[in-house]
DNA sequence: CTGAAAGCGCTAACAA
DNA sequence: TTGTTAGCGCTTTCAG
């Protein structure tokens, strides 16, 4: 039995722009414009595509709209792993300032893999992100070649392409660390190692720089064996702790590059019997909402998730939006403060013995 | 000097299937078959395209593609909050999997809040996810409302309407629980409290139920003001810890909905000068990465994500992509298990003291 | 096996 | 102020 071909009563009665316009009496362009609140539209006739959007509970379909628009209102976000704390708490704040601004977000999380990282690029990039903020804190070159073609605003942490629309949220890493390496000495501290970060990130070495320099400017020579490999990571902590714990006169501090290796390194502390602050005393950096209440609570870096994601949602706006009342701005600042708890204390040495022979 | 109409010069080169199509000297039907990898293409004519299409680095753009095919391959996740770790590392496996079967996923917070929660199902909508994974362990109502009435493949955490496209992923929380009870109770604790979830969470509810049917099978008696209310945050651990060290007699034990409760409850303990496990144990729920490094390790609850991730993109598949051999399945169980760390052990009363006086 | 042509749902000229 | 119409870039019948 041959079903007809048209079957008026069998219409699958969608639920797009044409029928809105069917039932209000009036053409698509008006109910297009009336949805986009473009203001020549009659009140009268706008109350009336209104009624009939939300009795039906209608709404557009982005994907048209981003087609003919050519903006898709989507900005990405890659990072490097979700899985660090610190990144999730800068993805809330990201998508916040983004959905507040009407644009939705993508997220994407490298985990330093060159391969994921090309992958997720292309994946944007086929979805004409209108833009993309890079916060693996530090340019993975593949990933530049890539984004640096196609034409999209962009924003990286610390370093990268000086091209057209392209912003830098510029961390100014020596200002916490140096109040770390400050606080430490004026404890008494002279002997400070420092755990960093995975080799080749810009912001690893950046830190490692910033420490470097401040123990200079706090006279205290630096001494290569207390540089320790990390990886940001509560396991890469744990190693550089162990690692650390092996040494002839062993520091009496250790800076990490971030908080997830400083709660390894406390671990790692904890294991072998001695306590923090009263035998090592160690100070973290990010400043991650858990970093309140490990045991004890850690002394640690702030750098502001909110800033950061803030500028970072700002810059690509100025781009994306260029005609506005906002400029195309290169540069963001984000500071570094240090957070002092309960990780840090007077150094084990110092009231018990003095060691008058100088380390060598 | 009006420019004119027409300049053939500054054509601005668009990178479409058009231009693929000429390049190749084929229609732009033979273009997308290529790219689609439809079979029928004669493979000399296939390689001509695709060597222009890497030649020119050609990708199709998504949005025109899920405009006419009604399908986005975007898969949506909705979380209850990306800064309790627990979901990062769910959201990480869920995207690994979805990528996999070549989905892009659209991840969304809630925070418990309604608003919040209405607006982001809507963007859902709004983006023509093919699916939705309700990851949020409570079914919260107006969600429900939104999603039930359009037929986008749902699933769910526990519980969830019984329409066709849904499916539940079941969580046996009591199998795990009550091994906590149990370890306890071996262990010689008869008092043990239970800092719940925020109140009006499902699987929060879920969790304290199977707590107490624990504790009946285990012949412990229950009392009443050994349940704290909690929130599932550190903060509300804190919180709850703070109130069960008022209680006269103070529990030995106390069990918690989840890792960031306990660790915040472990915490409290640590604060107020007490140790654990000696004066007093804790069990968490989830096994987050981070128990594994509290002070002490936190023995706790084992559910796992990498499971719930890879159920949840397959019931999706299996609606949205029903024809296939994959059928339409309505229930996935999760299993959950104790993981003994270091955060239990005997109760401190037992070896010191004797009450002979029966608690009221 | 390949091409022509009709849209997918919407926006944006351009006309009226 | 409103309507008509031409696409946005792609998939998919339907002919050839």
């Amino acid at each position: 039995m041959p079903r007809p071909r048209k079957t008026a009563v069998q219409k699958p009665e969608r639920l797009d722009i044409r029928t809105i316009a069917r039932l209000a009496d009036v053409s698509i362009a008006t109910v297009s414009r009336t949805i986009n609140r473009v203001t020549t539209v009659n009140p009268q006739i706008a109350k009336r595509v209104w009624d009939v959007i939300n009795e039906l509970d209608y709404f557009p379909n982005s994907q048209a709209r981003a087609l003919v628009s050519g903006r898709s209102w989507i900005l990405g976000l890659i990072v490097s792993e979700i899985t660090n704390p610190f990144f999730p708490e800068l993805i809330q704040g990201f998508e916040d300032i983004a959905v507040e601004h009407g644009y939705e977000i993508l997220v994407s999380s490298t985990n330093y893999d060159p391969k994921r990282m090309s992958h997720c690029i292309r994946r944007m990039l086929e979805r004409k992100v209108d833009g993309v903020a890079v916060m693996t804190f530090g340019i993975e070159e593949p990933l530049l070649d890539q984004l640096a073609q196609r034409n999209v605003p962009l924003v990286f942490i610390d370093v990268g392409p000086k091209r057209d629309g392209v912003s830098l949220l510029k961390v100014d890493y020596h200002h916490g660390i140096r109040q770390g390496v400050q606080h430490l000495a004026a404890l008494g501290h002279r002997d400070i190692a420092f755990v960093t970060g995975p080799a080749g990130l810009h912001s690893a070495q950046s830190r490692l720089a910033a420490f470097t320099k401040s123990l200079k400017e706090c006279g205290i020579p630096l001494d290569p064996t207390r540089i320790i490999q990390g990886d940001h990571t509560l396991e890469g902590g744990m190693a550089a702790m162990t690692q650390l714990l092996t040494l002839k006169p062993m520091p009496t501090a250790v800076m990490c590059s971030n908080d997830m290796t400083a709660i390894g390194v406390q671990h790692t502390i904890y294991r072998s019997g001695l306590r923090v602050p009263d035998d090592i005393s160690v100070i973290g950096f990010d400043d991650i909402h858990i970093a309140e209440v490990t045991i004890p609570p850690l002394t640690t870096v702030q750098m502001s998730r909110f800033e950061l994601a803030k500028s970072a949602v700002t810059a690509l706006r100025s781009h994306i939006e260029a005609s506005k009342d906002l400029a195309p701005q290169h540069e963001f600042k984000i500071t570094t403060s240090l957070v002092v708890r309960e990780s840090t204390g007077l150094p084990r040495t110092a009231p018990k013995r003095r060691t008058v022979k100088p380390r060598t």
